[in-house]
DNA sequence: TTTTGATATGATAACGATACCATGGTATCG
DNA sequence: CGATACCATGGTATCGTTATCATATCAAAA
């Protein structure tokens, strides 16, 4: 491989002034620069990128680190943040963290030595040292999908409050008393929010009831475990609200075990759309995200960051959500 | 940040042993140890990963080029390269190429720039340069999902030939005599490959017929069109058989708008299952691959090449297709 | 006693780029 | 005509490691 140097002695110049060339940075005539861009061509010469980096300090890689890049809401973020990052000459390196608060400051230790410039997390819990570990760093970091308590960052999401409010709003106005949620993990704002907001709606109604709200985690297994659970409930539930897209998908296997039919039998409401590449038939009633949006928009700002064009207070995006009414809810039986 | 410097001035030491230390290598005594990693903890010392790189040559890091990780069948490959990579200790940079030649192109030569230590590529096309540019840097390369000609390299993949044999000989077997193919594109090796499976069991029935066969793209809206264009057939196919998932997808939304029912008025069968977590209820007979392994297998693979321990020559692996018959197919109407 | 080899540490020189400072020429301006 | 600013280039140090070679000790082998 061919060095800078040997660029600059084939042109006759001194290293310093290949790197002007290569980085358009300072003053160059133009015969000079002609006669590098030569050299360059002729020796087939490509920086080290590696070298570079150990000098200036910059490495044009962000990381992104989720949960689960097999959940198509965190790849359509992934594939968003690829194409932006990728328009402004970055790399994205991306890790998994299975909602491990353990595995997410592994990875981030990682993410921190490989002095990424930049950090688009979707933390495990909102309650953790690592955002404040990236701060002190002084990385910037830009939060995705969900809130963190007590520390100052950018963050890009939705409004989970919103969101399961209305989509429980839809469920009373169907005529619905008993509506049980199937939440994700306490601790994870998302799932705390969407309860906030179904809690919301059920105490405007005067149909609050503790009893009614389950916790799990954002998985198949944990939907098709909380709709059994659900359907135990006396008096029985007539609706479910699934708190995302997996619980769902659980939720509808279990209560298509039970023999029970949606919207027929028991109205069921989610969070979270399936894209619209998967599914023929799309028939859930759900609150969508704009998930490549998301991913879009959180590596602008932090690119921006990054170049230090930002404004000083931290930025707080909050994306719209549309509620898309389907078939899998109906008014409730006995209602008429 | 403390340096490697620091650090061997505290612990009394030469910056040569502090390193010694950290890589377990060499020789040192168990006192100088203690004493090397009590000034590690007491300055919270981290190597600069980017210095060790330049000098050693090594990234731990590798890079995974695909055409698009929205695709479910590559996000779950992308899953099984970062957990089998993060386990030994790499990161992984991924790029999206969507079937372009230039794009793919682009993207490794910035990752050749990087200095990633291996590559994982599911090629754009059969031909091209590509690897052997890879190749020419000496950077060790597996080629995941697809074939590439004429150069030797590790790969991975399914057997396409026969899985498109086996969907076809089903519905021959039930009776179908027209089967179009909603083929992906030309010069890509697995939509080459299904269509010579395909070709080779309707040749083997005697129903060989070129006009059945349709080229487009791996994508929904090829699939659409794919679908109406097949139903112009005449005589008419009595089945269909889709190269991927998205273009199953895609076909299975044209039926349904032509107010076709699958499997009675017509049968399809698929390459590619849809994971479990999406589907409520699967009907899609279907040609299954292991994406996951691909995704695991491919990365040993890769990791063994980086260390030297893999045999010389190159090495194909071929992990089995799993035929699942659903109920997207059937006997043909008038056949009986 | 000498040789050998394992053990333990250090000095020095890269790796390949950029930051920073210095130098000299030329054009502009009051 | 000297001061000033812009242009164009180069020298040197340095980013923080590790590769390589050298040195020294000590116990076991010959």
């Amino acid at each position: 491989m061919a060095t800078i140097r040997d660029v600059a002695r084939l042109a006759g110049v001194a290293p310093v002034t290949v790197s002007r060339v290569i980085n358009n940075s300072g003053y160059i005539s133009q015969e000079t620069r002609a006669r590098v861009k030569a050299a360059i061509t002729e020796l087939g010469y490509t920086p080290n990128i590696i070298a570079r980096s150990l000098r200036s300090k910059r490495t044009n890689t962000l990381a992104l680190v989720l949960t689960d890049i097999t959940n198509p809401f965190f790849t359509a973020i992934a594939r968003g943040v690829e194409d932006t990052a990728s328009d402004a000459g970055f790399t994205v390196i991306y890790c998994n963290t299975d909602e491990s608060v353990d595995e997410e400051a592994k990875n981030l230790q990682l993410l921190l030595q490989k002095q990424v410039d930049g950090i688009l997390l979707v933390p495990a819990r909102s309650m953790s040292r690592s955002t404040e570990l990236i701060k002190e760093q002084g990385t910037p970091v830009v939060i995705l999908d969900r809130r963190v308590s007590d520390v100052d960052t950018d963050v890009v999401r939705c409004d989970s409050v919103e969101g399961a409010y209305k989509l429980i709003k839809l469920l009373i106005d169907q005529g619905h008393r008993r509506i049980a949620v199937l939440s994700g993990p306490q601790g994870v704002s998302t799932a705390d929010d969407r309860v906030t907001g179904y809690q919301r709606a059920m105490t405007e109604a005067g149909l609050s009831d503790d009893g009614l709200v389950l916790y799990g985690t954002y998985t198949l297994t944990s939907g098709y475990e909380m709709a059994k659970r659900a359907l135990t409930l006396s008096p029985q539930a007539t609706a479910l609200f699934a708190a995302n897209n997996f619980i769902a998908i659980g939720a509808l296997k279990a209560l298509s075990d039970s023999g029970l039919k949606v919207p027929g039998d028991i109205s069921l409401v989610a969070f979270d759309d399936l894209p619209q590449t998967w599914i023929v038939e799309p028939f859930l009633t759900v609150a969508a995200q704009p998930p490549y949006e998301m991913g879009c928009k959180a590596t602008e700002l932090l690119l921006n960051r990054i170049r230090g064009e930002a404004p000083s207070e931290c930025q707080e995006i909050v994306l719209p959500i549309e509620l898309i009414v389907r078939h899998s809810n109906g008014p409730v039986k006995g209602s008429g």
